[in-house]
DNA sequence: CGCTATCTTGACGCGAGTCAATAGTGGTGG
DNA sequence: CCACCACTATTGACTCGCGTCAAGATAGCG
């Protein structure tokens, strides 16, 4: 399989001359759950985890599989796919830099995790992740509003397979990659695309030829460029949010 | 407006004669969150905890204003809106006895949330509810395990609108019912719609005329029986679940 | 330089939306 | 008690947008 060429930054740790352990410097932490710990309560953390390198397409957890990991993703990103009996697939997210994998109730994993070019990212245990929950409110707080947030992307996005036409989907879905670049401190509107269309496709509930129409359409609007395959340039934002609707 | 006939059994609780607070004889607290808390933990809750009586069709909240409440369903039910600039209409989920509604990051509702129903709900402030979850880690580790476990369902309900069909949908919109029913001591194959058919086909990205069609369809089949508007029997829950395939 | 996988573009068909008519249901007032 | 009204649900006929199928274009890799 052929993997859009990734970009991130190498975003190695400096070698450590403080006494901080390695999450104190953490390259997202500012980003991650973890930010809400001092650096004393991260040397609790830095005893429970470990940071992982997956080659492009990795399978880091399989639908079905008893879950007994959480990730925070460093560097590169994750899809979250589903797929039912019958072969049709549903990508239920991608994961960038920053974001925390794995809030779920359920005993196995839902979906399977797979990373999308060369990922870096940090592993807990479940029962290590509760037990530091306990030890700490406010993480345990931390997790909770990002659950909240979670929920109402995953709202949002419901709202955005109900009653969005491919098209509009489609401009909802580069403002959204949009919003994460600019979150992660990148650019609002020069967006990398780390993943096929395919997977596009199956995050929207479309087909692949849709997504090509669409994105060739956005850009005979001039609403945005394709300088290369796995890049887009958004020309015009608020045209873009009109599209999206609401 | 013409509403459902509400068959809700009338659960008054019963004059206090023990010392114990309002919560303790809760109807639903065997299926909310204030489960987890003790007895005397309680006393802390009745303080900070109102009830409220609505009538059907009343509006509970509105999307766009501040959210300043949560709320535990005791009895009826609700449902959650969203409603785009141009008039698309969504319907996020509908809330049954012992659910509990508000869980969002957002400072303002995202959805207009309404009776159907006579409904009977528990409210907390959103302040009080925050010292609460620091006062009882208990009680925000409960909090978190339902933000879960309602993400869980809302990426299944995101698989199930953007693959599958609209008589899959419908299939997995009753079977969802009929679980839910049963967790609040119903009946697995004897379903009440407290809603509306234009609730369930916003709810599952359809028109009111494709829901009508796939709920003859099931009866034609002999999947379904419809004795009421309102009532639905699953007579054949395995093929139910076949259809709903994943 | 050719192989393979992905992406794009085109032609066609079908399933679900739209529009319209009918049937059912609950509420109200004569 | 029944007639009427308003609203919801069901059913039918038609349309069209998106999926399907097929053919080229492009790009990464050996």
């Amino acid at each position: 399989m052929a993997w859009p060429p990734f970009d991130s930054p190498c975003l190695t740790p400096p070698p450590d001359e403080t006494g901080l352990g390695p999450c104190a410097h953490c390259q997202v932490r500012h980003l991650a759950v973890c930010s809400v710990l001092t650096h004393e309560e991260m040397h609790a953390l830095d005893a429970l985890t470990s940071t992982q390198l997956l080659e492009p397409g990795a399978v880091l957890a399989r639908q079905g599989d008893p879950r007994r990991h959480v990730f925070t993703v460093i560097r590169g990103a994750l899809r979250m796919v589903r797929l039912s009996a019958d072969g049709r697939r549903q990508v239920a997210g991608f994961a960038l830099p920053g974001d925390f994998v794995g809030l779920s109730g359920s005993p196995t994993y839902l979906h399977d995790v797979e990373a999308l070019g060369e990922t870096e990212l940090c592993r807990f245990g479940i029962e290590a992740m509760n037990r530091l929950g306990e030890q700490f409110p406010h993480l345990q707080r931390k997790l909770l509003e990002r659950a909240c947030t979670e929920l109402d992307s995953a709202r949002d996005h419901m709202m955005a397979l109900a009653r969005k036409n491919p098209t509009e989907r489609m401009a909802d879905f580069l403002l959204r990659l949009s919003a994460q670049q600019v979150r992660a401190g990148g650019s609002a509107t020069t967006i990398f695309l780390p993943m096929p269309r395919a997977d596009i496709a199956d995050h929207l509930g479309l087909t692949v030829e849709t997504v090509s129409r669409c994105l060739t359409g956005l850009r005979n609007k001039g609403l945005i460029a394709l300088p290369e395959t796995y890049r887009v340039e958004l020309q015009d934002l608020e045209g873009l949010e009109a599209l999206n609707g609401d």
